[in-house]
DNA sequence: AGGATAGCCTGCGGGC
DNA sequence: TGCCCGCAGGCTATCC
């Protein structure tokens, strides 16, 4: 279940394989998955809109969002959802039926220096998707306009400013990705117990000085993920097909019924904002 | 208008 | 052993 962590590893991870790169084909296995726009009007899916002839010059992130783009021409964003992978091997492009099979959706040819290499997007639940752009700067205004700070910077008094009255808990406003980018089920969980507050507190009871350690918990818990590989139950692997390591130090995500690291108590379980959720009662008030 | 809810989709694991 | 059902989850559309 991809967070920022494991975007933010992904885009690490592919920079050696796509940065100066040229885009030789784009295959589109399904349609579907992907969103063309040119001149601020959706066209029909189509390999020039998915990088096709362009040459690769960044890569950028927002939250969970991942970009990559060309000099001044076309961009396209890569949303993982819940089971989304890009993956760069040495071998050709898959065969449709290979690509139905592993529910491949999309492929890129890559050539750089003399090498020649494949990337390819999976996503066998479909909740992801990917983007194109004519260029960058429509893809963040399009995409990223209404996304709050990155979460890796996001800061005490934003989130103060933006939860303070507000008559939902704090973690439905933690998942809230126009209120920050790039936090979710297992973050929001991580970062409340790190600070001693409920997931159940309305925002409108969170305080000013507890925004601005919830705000460094967040900045702090995410940057260590990154540090350590990006955190993965299932799904997660980067370009490269390595899964990260980080789950081994969730203290309270999937620990449902474990004891406290803090106080030995047992965590417990409930449905909050439509997510499973897991605190210690102890320790967060 | 802010906040809650339904629905999308497949794979996996528990229970029988 | 094999089948079925429930759950996992980010995001958008829709409802209240």
């Amino acid at each position: 279940m991809p967070e920022l962590p494991e975007v933010e590893r992904l885009r690490l991870s592919l920079l050696p394989h796509l940065l100066g790169a040229r885009v030789e084909r784009v295959a589109i296995y399904r349609e579907d998955v992907c969103e063309c726009v040119h001149g601020g009007e959706v066209v029909p899916t189509n390999a020039f809109a998915l990088l096709e002839g362009a040459g690769i010059e960044s890569l950028h992130r927002l939250g969970k969002h991942l970009a990559i783009a060309s000099a001044g021409g076309p961009a396209i964003e890569v949303h993982l959802g819940m089971s989304g992978q890009v993956l760069v091997h040495e071998g050709p492009l898959p065969e449709p039926s290979e690509a139905k099979a592993t529910h491949t959706h999309l492929a890129w040819t890559l050539r750089s220096g003399g090498a020649t290499r494949t990337m390819i997007f999976r996503d066998p639940r479909r909740f992801g998707g990917v983007w194109g752009f004519a260029s960058f700067d429509q893809l963040r205004e399009r995409r990223w306009g209404g996304l709050g700070p990155d979460a890796l910077e996001v800061t005490g008094e934003h989130l103060f400013e933006q939860t303070r009255g507000s008559a939902r808990s704090i973690k439905a406003a933690l998942l809230d990705q126009s209120l920050l980018a790039g936090v979710g089920n297992i973050y929001a969980d991580e970062s409340l117990f790190a600070v001693g507050v409920s997931p159940r507190r309305l925002c409108k009871r969170v305080s000013r000085e507890q925004c601005e350690r919830l705000a460094q918990a967040i900045r702090v818990i995410l940057a260590a993920a990154i540090a350590s590989g990006g955190s993965t139950l299932r799904d997660y692997v980067d370009a490269d097909g390595k899964q990260g390591a980080s789950q081994f130090a969730h203290k309270v995500y999937g620990r449902s019924g474990e004891a406290c690291a803090a106080c030995g108590g047992v965590l417990r379980t409930a449905t909050i904002a439509q997510r499973t959720t897991v605190w210690c009662p102890t320790c967060q008030k």
